[in-house]
RNA sequence: GGCGGUGUAGCUCAGAUGGUUAGAGCGACGGACUCAUAACCCGUAGGUCAGAGGUUCGAUUCCUCUCACCGCCA
């Protein structure tokens, strides 16, 4: 092990939502730039883990009715089991709500205070619930950032001097001693600082659920202060190593973290007030934040809101069951999930240039797979080793190389812009040996590794898909299965060498996709008979590439598929299981249902979770956004919502209401007693409330578009018994789909919306009649 | 409104400090092979390099403007 440490770390996951793929990207990235590290011997330590604090966690916890620490416990857990599934090696699970992390949070605190960086002051103005945050902007519009409408507050809090640092962050970006990545960011930062930097308000007095201020700056507040969660949460990459606690060995080992992994919402963050805290406290900076982009899916944004969130699980579970389990009947589930998550960790680094937003579907995930992988590497492991096994019992009598020259056709020069180079292999038919030019040449390995470190995994990737496709070829001109019905000497000779060139090269790029395919090149090494490729990374066997590594006489281990075919159906299965069908107790006439008349339907319906979930509250996740603005191509707010509308105007269908009708008319009419869950504001959409309401055990939750916005708060809402058609047609607004909707008197002349509610304790689910 | 970015083959994207026929992968079509996971290999796509103007012997690559989309800020 050298003496390098290398230090990782991902945002730490907001609990206000549950995981979905884009906090998968950020934690696979962290994951190969980790393993890789490791690989090469540094000294290394992945850090991820959870955010737990804050009024929207204290909100959707009272919504969901349980204790708040309870509430982060389900959703923190469901990121661990995650992360675990997927075989993600990180050293520690760092939670804000843990004991060792209060103590460095306050520690920080404590420290920025006795350094004169905090004085207490009384501040009103527009308030953000969702991002908890102040906001210029007048109270009573939408929040500019997520949409949500803005409150008036006035609140005496604790404020950090930021504006004394507007010059050392300039200068910390400039000189270079902060890296940050992509330039683009960089940029924004710096314009962002160089217009400077107001004192930043770092403790909330409205809600208790944080972490109190320590004395004695306490005792200066009229009232109890938590501390404000992004210092809360920035700590955690200091208190998960000891910060504050009785053994600091870690934090003296590995402080200042290497990298910063981050979605591009949360760079200003990690690159002005983070830096700025530290230099205050007089503690050493982290040396790089690299943000990436956001996944789209096909081409509109992850939100709630649009219901088109995917779920990394969805993914494990169709790639492992219907393309690993299918091929693999006996394999475990286990195994299945690693599997798929090699899956998505290639197609998420190859496809996507990494800082750019990335388009993620399945059909592009299946391809992907498909042609890189299944038909492409796995294929050529495939023809390579059969043949080694029939042609030469399985080994090899010597070293060869036909001319394979493991070298790219340039220099290898950091200042160079990434993408100019390709590997080429020199092959020789001739001579049989390597050209000595390309000896000068940098390896394949340093070409990756090159790209690795500046983080162009997709580069990194194309060049060994490159190297692949090189290798492929070579042996398609060279006919190995010719030669091996040749059983002269002499053919035996030129077979050994034609294929020891190919495994050779193999296990080369093998070495080389380790990190990103940790699962995946695990069989290769078997099959090429090299054993358990996590010992051999341990033991340096993955860096520093030679030719002959694989030394004659090794003996293949047994062979089989690594990467089945996935068929195109399955695009279908994992569309359905984000968007399972709703269940609807009565069908409904499909002659009667309106047609989905929303000019933008959003590509996926809404999503119902065909599993029990913690109802949640906001939307806004750490990687994915702050949040769901509609796009402008979205039609206002308009009559359609009239059958939302308390105005005795028309029903769904158009008719009107006053004729009479009979008992059996009536009888179609399936009203429920719900509950309801969850409600928030649709951003942009000045009339309409999302809500999930619950129908008890025996149906599944469902959404509600209610067009009440105007009249109740989305808080007042929660966990109130209403009536609910529940056999409405879906209706399709603003690209989401309402099942159903809610019964409400009109009240005076513009119509207010009064909730028809009950007086007595009644069960969810109950029908009216 | 200010600053910045992007706009290249059906799709996803490379690329050029200005210069012979603008590239790759995927998809599609044709062919070949049959060792391999119906895979691999070879050939075919004629795209006004968003639009207009300018600089230049010459621009898709530089400059200006326009349009579209996006980001940061206000």
């Amino acid at each position: 092990m050298s003496d390098k440490t290398f230090y990782v770390t991902t945002p730490i996951y907001y609990v206000n939502a549950r995981p979905h793929i884009g906090h998968a990207y950020t934690t696979i990235v962290a994951d190969v730039l980790a393993r890789r590290h490791r690989l090469l011997g540094d000294d290394t330590f992945f850090l991820t883990g959870t955010d737990e604090h804050g009024q929207k966690i204290e909100r959707s916890a009272a919504a969901a009715g349980i204790p708040p620490q309870q509430f982060a416990d389900q959703v923190s857990k469901s990121f661990e089991d995650l992360w675990k599934r997927m075989g993600i090696t990180n050293n520690d699970y760092i939670r804000t709500t843990s004991e060792k992390h209060k103590r460095g949070v306050q520690k920080l605190f404590s420290t920025l205070y006795e350094r004169g960086f905090i004085y207490l002051a009384s501040y009103t103005g527009s308030y953000c619930v969702s991002d908890e945050a102040f906001v210029d902007a007048p109270v009573g519009t939408p929040c500019p950032d997520c949409g949500r409408i803005l409150e008036e507050v006035t609140e005496e809090n604790f404020f950090f001097k930021l504006s004394e640092f507007q010059q050392p962050i300039i200068e910390l970006i400039e000189s270079g001693k902060l890296s940050i990545t992509p330039e683009s960011r960089r940029n924004e930062v710096l314009s962002f600082v160089r217009g400077g930097l107001k004192d930043l308000s770092i403790s909330r007095s409205s809600f208790t659920w944080g972490i109190p201020v320590p004395e004695p700056a306490a005792n200066l507040a009229a009232q109890k202060h938590v501390i404000y969660v992004w210092l809360d949460a920035l700590a955690n990459y200091m208190t998960a190593l000891g910060y504050g606690s009785d053994d600091e060995a870690l934090f003296q080992k590995f402080w200042p973290a290497d990298l910063h992994l981050v979605g591009k919402e949360i760079i200003r963050f990690h690159c002005v007030y983070w830096p700025a805290f530290l230099l205050a406290a007089g503690l050493p900076l982290p040396k790089a934040v690299t943000a990436h982009g956001w996944l789209l899916f096909e081409d509109s944004k992850m939100s709630k809101s649009k219901g088109n969130i995917v779920r990394t699980e969805t993914i494990l579970d169709a790639f492992g069951d219907e393309v690993y389990g299918k091929q693999f009947p006996e394999s475990a589930k286990h195994e299945r999930d690693l599997f798929a998550s090699d899956v998505l960790r290639y197609f998420l680094l190859r496809e996507i240039p990494f800082g750019q937003d990335g388009s993620f579907s399945f059909d592009a995930l299946i391809t992907r797979y498909n042609a890189d992988l299944a038909n492409g590497y796995g294929n050529l492991v495939s023809r390579t080793l059969k043949l080694v096994e029939t042609g030469l019992d399985g080994t090899f009598s010597d070293v060869h190389n036909m001319g394979f020259v493991v070298g790219i056709g340039a220099t290898v020069d950091e200042s160079v812009t990434a993408g100019r180079y390709s590997w080429t292999l020199g092959v020789d038919p001739g001579t049989g040996g390597p050209d000595p030019l390309w000896d000068a040449s940098p390896s394949l390995e340093q070409a990756v590794d090159f790209y690795l470190e500046s983080r162009s995994f997709s580069q990194a990737i194309e060049l060994i898909a490159q190297a692949i496709k090189q290798v492929d070829g070579f042996l398609s001109e060279s006919e190995p299965w010719k030669i091996a019905k040749d059983r002269e000497a002499i053919a035996r000779g030129r077979l050994n060498a034609v294929l020891y060139t190919a495994a050779e090269s193999i296990r080369i790029i093998t070495a080389l996709l380790y990190p990103i395919l940790p699962f995946a090149t695990a069989k290769v090494w078997a099959q090429l008979g090299l054993g358990d490729i996590e010992v051999a990374a341990r033991g340096g066997e993955l860096k520093n590439l030679e030719w002959g590594g694989l030394k004659p006489g090794t003996q293949l281990g047994p062979l089989g598929p690594i990467f089945p075919r996935a068929d195109k159906g399955l695009a279908q299965i994992m569309s359905d299981m984000e968007n399972p069908t709703p269940v609807d107790t009565n069908p409904t006439d499909p002659a009667a249902a309106p047609p989905t008349t929303a000019p933008d339907a959003a590509p996926r319906t809404t999503t119902l979770d065909p599993v029990p979930v913690l109802p949640v509250g906001g939307s806004t996740a750490l990687t994915t956004g702050p949040s769901d603005i509609v796009s402008h191509t979205h039609a206002k707010a308009s009559g359609i919502f009239a059958n939302e509308s308390p105005a005795p105007v028309t029903t769904e269908n158009g008719e009107l209401t006053s004729p009479q009708i009979t008992i059996d008319d009536f009888a179609k009419v399936e009203l429920r007693v719900a509950q309801i869950l969850v409600a928030e504001r649709i951003p942009k959409a000045d009339k309409l409330l999302r809500l999930e309401v619950d129908l008890g055990p025996d149906f599944p939750k469902r959404q509600i578009l209610s067009g009440i916005a105007e009249w109740y708060e989305p808080d007042e809402l929660i966990g109130r018994r209403i009536v609910v058609i529940t056999n409405l047609a879906p209706r399709k607004m603003r690209g989401l789909e309402s099942h159903g909707m809610l019964l409400a008197a009109s009240h005076g002349e513009n119509g207010k919306p009064v909730l028809a509610t009950f007086g007595e304790d009644i069960a969810l689910g109950s029908r009216l009649k």
